[in-house]
DNA sequence: ATACAAAAAGAACGTTTGTTCATATACTGT
DNA sequence: ACAGTATATGAACAAACGTTCTTTTTGTAT
């Protein structure tokens, strides 16, 4: 059983053309992009790709879930811990969202996603759910805590959780935006710190 | 000489063309839009089209002239007036950004532009540039003469200014997006005043 | 080696796309 | 009333699109 022939070649032709596909759509979107340069890109003929799947959309909506299974905040558990220390707790979750904005696979989906807004209510709902509100609920559950024990001033937790992402949200659509067209994101790289601190200035006691 | 016909008919062809072709766009994109369906909607055949552009593209850029073309912030002259007062500058600045949201024709040229964003490296550099820097600067300035005051803490009035326009952002994007599918927007709209309220409690002295 | 299933190729289909061109109609100034 | 220009029409085009066939090649289990 030769496992890899030489170097990785027998990766199924299946998930290559999901690879090839998240690329694709993610630089061209949807319209923009053919079964045919699909197809080309994977190094078969298009009418080879309806052998794995049904058409067109079912590609996309293979790689479209992959948008939204971001291994974010693996241990939800013990957040009331972490939410403890107080602005380490918001250092360590912006920086797991800034390695996000850069991470290759990421981006392209970040990418996909502001793409297909909208054009996809489907993805729309699912970034209202649970793209934000995830993201709130989390966020919200640790500025409650850190009320309770007196580390920050008291407010809604709900309401300083979307005050706190949205400057998340806006800092990595530059910069993924800026990405797009290979420019330099130096000067919004530290954005993300710049952030922490000020918003932990505003709401510290 | 009969100026307006029957109540508002004789609006010129090519001024049609671009209202009818701004709505499209806005809502299918570039791609999604056909010069058949922008004729048909425009109550003329696809040819004729063409005494009035040059093509399809053309068509696009005198759309998108106007997204960028906002009576933002008209009175930039006296801002160091106005920025002495404080808070009620910030609920100013705020209230037009949130009838800029709600206004029908800037929110289908902002749908637009988040639509095209990745796939228009023209728009994106406007985005950077008009869109995001020119409000910058305008804040930044006015933060900059609160803190002179002594109004306000003492930070980079850059930085205060994007943490205060991203937020602002966010909320319109939020809220363009459930506009879309006539969601109810109920629970967002009182968001840009929380906003003001918010920042001003986190950056007053 | 043979048989069978999976995957690829090649050709073709019916649409839709943006655009062009020759022709017809409508409007305007003299 | 007439000429000239602007605008609309209708037909046609070449190209690209997604998809569906039939046929050939490949890989695998017996």
């Amino acid at each position: 059983m030769p496992e890899n022939r030489t170097i990785k070649k027998k990766i199924g032709t299946k998930e290559n053309i999901i690879k090839v596909s998240s690329i694709l759509f993610s630089e061209h979107g949807y319209r923009g992009t053919s079964v045919r340069k699909i197809a080309s890109e994977v190094g078969i003929r298009e009418s080879a790709l309806y052998n794995h799947f049904k058409n067109k959309e079912e590609i996309f909506i293979s790689v479209a879930k992959e948008i939204f299974t971001t291994p974010f905040s693996s241990d939800e558990a013990n957040i009331k811990e972490s939410a403890l220390r107080g602005k380490s707790f918001l250092q360590k979750y912006t920086m797991q969202y800034k390695l996000l904005t850069f991470d290759k696979k990421n981006e392209n989906m970040f990418r996909l996603l502001m793409i297909e807004l909208f054009q996809n209510k489907e993805l729309r709902e699912q970034f209202m759910n649970e793209f934000h509100n995830d993201n709130i609920k989390t966020l919200s559950e640790a500025f409650f805590i850190m009320m309770q024990n007196s580390l920050i001033r008291s407010a809604d937790p709900m309401m300083v959780a979307y005050e706190f992402i949205s400057t998340l949200f806006y800092i990595r659509l530059q910069i993924t935006l800026l990405r797009f067209d290979s420019s330099s994101t130096t000067s919004l790289s530290t954005q993300f710190e710049k952030h922490v601190d000020f918003f932990w200035e505003s709401i510290k006691v």
